[in-house]
DNA sequence: CTCCGTGCAAAGCGTTTGCATGCCG
DNA sequence: CGGCATGCAAACGCTTTGCACGGAG
């Protein structure tokens, strides 16, 4: 939470910030960690995660996880989206995104589109009232 | 695999099923499990995470995970959306949906929205190309 | 009689964290 | 030198799976 927490250069970020951006293959956690340990033969895992970690809160990567680990599951089977509350977790129904959108792309990257997902982020009612004491 | 494996319907499979049908939360397995267990005192979690994967297999619900669990990493900045293969998970980018194409439900379920997430499905080249001898 | 489904518990897997040491600034 | 960062390994949370039993068809 400090805004400006004082951040050393060590040669592992370095590292792994170079890799990640030379790679477009959007790795995960252990296939960055095996490209990386090509050049530093002694990097942990636990410094890969803490590191892309770190990245993320100063803005320097993404990471792309779409909400939380655990599934959640839906008996509605009506297209349509869905909103997440970034504060909470919560999720609840969004109506469908008007038309398909962006059948524009469908050949983009050569693949065969045959789908897409769409989820909001927002603050649901409940934490925007409470926001105020909000210990986060 | 098998298209028409002969399904018993149990107490068990119809509770979760139900339960899920009347709400609208979309639970986690968890939660789903602790309603569940006040009808079904002695399920157990495991049976919860099998029938919800036998209903989803059969269509008759949705489990909302956006790709495998696993988190993956990015270093592009520039707004865009991915791709993700559902053959092999490979995940690559996607020119950004044009516009914003949805601001309208902008106050839908009393959230305020912040942002929203595209993925698109499809079949990357590679599996498209290897698609008959495809053992899955 | 078959074999699918269950409960229980252990294993898996990705990710996080505690601890002592190391090294940047 | 102070304290953030590292390496290692254990811990963690969600999910899956092996096993033996039980009940539906």
């Amino acid at each position: 939470m400090a805004p400006n927490r004082r951040r050393r250069n060590t040669p592992q970020r370095a590292t792994i910030l170079a890799a990640l951006e030379e790679m477009t293959t959007h790795p995960t956690a252990t296939e960055l960690y095996a490209v990386v340990r090509e050049r530093l033969p002694h990097i942990s895992l636990g410094t890969v995660y803490r590191n892309l970690e770190v990245l993320r809160e100063d803005g320097r990567i993404r990471r792309m996880e779409y909400g939380s680990a655990d599934a959640r599951f839906d008996a509605c089977l009506e297209p349509h989206d869905h909103i997440r509350c970034t504060e909470c977790g919560a999720v609840r129904d969004m109506p469908p995104a008007g038309r398909p959108f962006a059948p524009a792309p469908a050949h983009a990257a050569g693949f065969e589109v045959t789908g897409y997902r769409l989820e909001y982020y927002g603050v649901c009612p409940a934490c925007n009232g409470e926001e105020p004491r909000g210990t986060r």
